[in-house]
DNA sequence: CACTTGACCTGTCCGC
DNA sequence: TGCGGACAGGTCAAGT
C-alpha cells in the first residue's frame, strides 16, 4: 500500500527525526525482515549516526556516518514509526499505536543512544530493511531497472509518452503499475489518476492518443502532489514517521468507492472490476475504452 | 523480449 | 457462532 506519496511522508517525518541520532542497539525478529549479519551490524550501524534520509521509488534510504545505508521496502503493510523520548498524553490520536510498540508486527527494533526508537512494523512481512554500504546501493538490481521519478523535472510529458513506447500492447493499468517505466506508482495512484484523465485503465497503450498521454500525465503529477500534501492515503495500515494516518482517501474520487456515487456524474456509481491483477475502480461514463 | 500469473504473508470480511 | 475461502496489493520468479 506504501506508495510514492506515502513512502515520501515517512521519509519527510524521518528526515526531520532522525539525523545526528546515534543508533545504541537493533532487535530483529525475523531475518527475514533484516538478514545482514550480527558482524555487520556490529561495525556498520551500531555506533552509527544517521546523516540523511532519502527516498528513491518505493524505497527509503537512511544514509548513515558509516557511509552504509539502510534499504527499506515497505511493500503492503510495513510502517517506520519513531517514538522520542517525550510521551504523549491519553486520548492523543497516535497514542493507542504510540503505547503498543513494540507490537506483535514489529519486525525490527532500532534504539538510539538518548533511547528514542525506530520501529520496522509488518504484518505481512513482505517488506524488508538491509545494511548495504552507500556506493552499492545504486547496483541493486532493482534500482538499475528502475523508472523515472514521476516528480522530478527530468519526468516531462514527452519522456512520459516515449517510456510508454515499449509497453505499447499492455493495458495503460498494467504499465502504471511497472516500476521500470515510472518509478513510485501503485493501485491507488493508478485508480485515481486514470479516472481523472477518463481513461479506462484497460486501454491498451497503443490505443491511447497523445492528447490522452499528456492529460494522464498531469493528472498522475496532480493527485501525486495532492496525496503528499494530505500525508498519504491510510485504508487500514498506513501509518507516517510518527504514526499518524494520511488524509487523502476522503479526497479520492473513485479508489474504493465502488457503489458511490462518481464525483462528475452523481447518477452514476463508481464500480470494482479486476485490470492487471489488481481491483480497479472506475466511472462507467467517464471512462471508456479507446478504439 | 513482452507480457501474464502465481507466490510471498497474515488479518479481515463475507457467505454458509 | 464457527469456518473456509476470497481478498488486500508491491515485487519478483517463472510461466506462455
Amino acid at each position: 500500500m506504501p506508495e510514492l506519496p506515502e513512502v515520501e511522508t515517512v521519509r519527510r517525518g524521518l528526515q526531520r527525526l532522525l539525523p545526528n541520532r546515534v543508533v545504541k542497539t537493533v532487535e530483529s525478529d525475523t531475518p527475514k525482515s533484516f538478514p545482514n549479519s550480527e558482524a555487520d551490524v556490529s561495525q556498520f550501524l551500531i555506533g552509527a549516526h544517521v546523516t540523511q534520509v532519502r527516498r528513491r521509488a518505493k524505497v527509503l534510504l537512511i544514509d548513515l556516518s558509516t557511509e552504509y545505508t539502510l534499504v527499506i521496502h515497505l511493500k503492503m503493510t510495513g510502517q517506520m514509526v519513531f517514538v522520542g523520548t517525550e510521551r504523549f498524553g491519553a486520548g492523543h490520536p497516535n497514542e493507542s499505536l504510540i503505547s503498543s510498540l513494540p507490537n506483535k508486527s514489529t519486525r525490527v527494533m532500532l534504539t538510539f543512544t538518548d533511547d528514542s526508537k525506530l520501529f520496522f512494523n509488518d504484518f505481512r512481512k513482505f517488506g524488508w530493511m538491509r545494511l548495504l554500504p552507500t556506493i552499492q546501493v545504486p547496483e541493486l538490481d532493482f534500482f538499475k531497472k528502475v523508472g523515472p521519478e514521476p516528480l522530478s523535472v527530468e519526468f516531462t510529458d514527452k519522456v512520459f509518452a516515449e517510456r510508454l513506447k515499449r509497453r505499447a500492447r499492455t493495458n495503460i493499468k498494467a504499465a502504471l503499475l511497472d516500476q521500470t517505466v515510472l518509478a513510485g506508482v501503485g493501485n491507488i495512484y493508478a485508480d485515481e489518476s486514470l479516472w481523472g484523465a477518463k481513461i479506462h485503465p484497460a486501454t491498451k497503450v497503443g490505443d491511447l492518443k497523445p492528447a490522452q498521454l499528456k492529460q494522464l500525465y498531469k493528472e498522475l503529477q496532480y493527485v501525486l502532489l495532492l496525496a503528499i500534501e494530505k500525508g498519504g492515503s491510510t485504508d487500514k495500515n498506513y501509518v507516517d514517521a510518527e504514526g499518524k494516518k494520511g488524509s487523502y482517501m476522503s479526497f479520492a474520487r473513485v479508489f474504493r468507492r465502488e457503489g458511490l456515487p462518481c464525483p462528475r456524474h452523481t447518477e452514476v456509481l463508481v464500480e470494482k472490476s479486476r485490470v492487471a491483477g489488481r481491483g480497479t475502480h472506475t466511472c462507467p461514463v467517464c471512462q471508456v475504452i479507446a478504439i
